[in-house]
DNA sequence: ACTCAATAGTTGTATGATACAATCATATAG
DNA sequence: CTATATGATTGTATCATACAACTATTGAGT
């Protein structure tokens, strides 16, 4: 049960929750912003979808996605295809554009991620890697039944 | 070096940041919200504090953690201190009521993550306490200097 | 076939943590 | 004694988000 392991990693959390709220605050972000990312990067990975789908995957309101959409749209990073057998609907679909965009900000993260785990050994990477996305599908199993 | 590795933490980064986004808006807190209780315990386990000192300490803007501290000043978890050699400065420190607050909240959190981390086992939670520390002050020191 | 409910998406509005800039009061240096 | 520095507060802007209201289209039941 140790506590000890439970104090930590909720303290820390607290901490890097803080940590991310300010970074996404004060950095001025180039074009892409880490939400919009993360849409980019699962239509890239899922294909085509639309914005209720979208939704579903990413845990955010519809309203959220709808503008993060309509933001990529109007860079031209994804296109709107509309969808013949219902009028209401369209699909999202990554651009070329879109594609080098995607790549390169993931690029740039990495490289920040790399330089941050600079003393770490290719072990701690590896573990820390690992539980993190255990604790992200922790999550989303966490969230989707209850609360 | 490990592409890999990179990769993954780079891309869980980004969806636990939106998920921490996400949690941080729509959760109708009770009393204390994270950055407060952050505040808390700084003061808390390093003594009363200005809020300049704590700004630093919590790598926040001068401003942000005025309104925060007037906040909690406000719910009468902490109180000012006038300092007598200088009539400019306060120090913030911790009440009862603070402290009960502020140890109420964190079993909570500390409850959700046992919830959170159900399949878990203690070896995996221990690595991830550990690391996710680890991330933590790597991040810190990676701002204070350049970026 | 017509009406009404369901559904996909958009838009209006509010919120909350944050940063930056301006300001106020006091302290210190020249 | 004045000018500058410093601690703190307050004004303003931003941004991702949620919820609610709305629009347009679809489908179901009679």
């Amino acid at each position: 049960m140790s506590e000890e392991s439970l104090s930590q990693i909720e303290l820390e959390m607290a901490v890097l929750s803080r940590r991310i709220a300010s970074v996404s605050r004060n950095k001025r972000e180039e074009n892409l912003v880490r939400a919009a990312y993360l849409l980019l990067f699962q239509i890239s990975t899922h294909g085509p979808a639309g914005v209720k789908g979208l939704a579903e995957e990413l845990q955010l309101d519809i309203s959220t996605v709808s503008r993060q959409a309509a933001s990529l749209d109007q860079k031209g990073y994804i296109k709107k295809v509309p969808l013949p057998q219902d009028k209401r609907s369209y699909l999202y679909e990554i651009t070329e554009e879109g594609k080098r965009e995607m790549t390169e900000y993931q690029q740039i993260r990495r490289e920040k991620v790399n330089e941050l785990l600079n003393g770490w050994t290719e072990e701690e990477r590896a573990q820390f890697g690992v539980l993190l996305k255990k604790f992200n599908d922790s999550v989303k199993v966490y969230w989707s039944k209850g609360d």
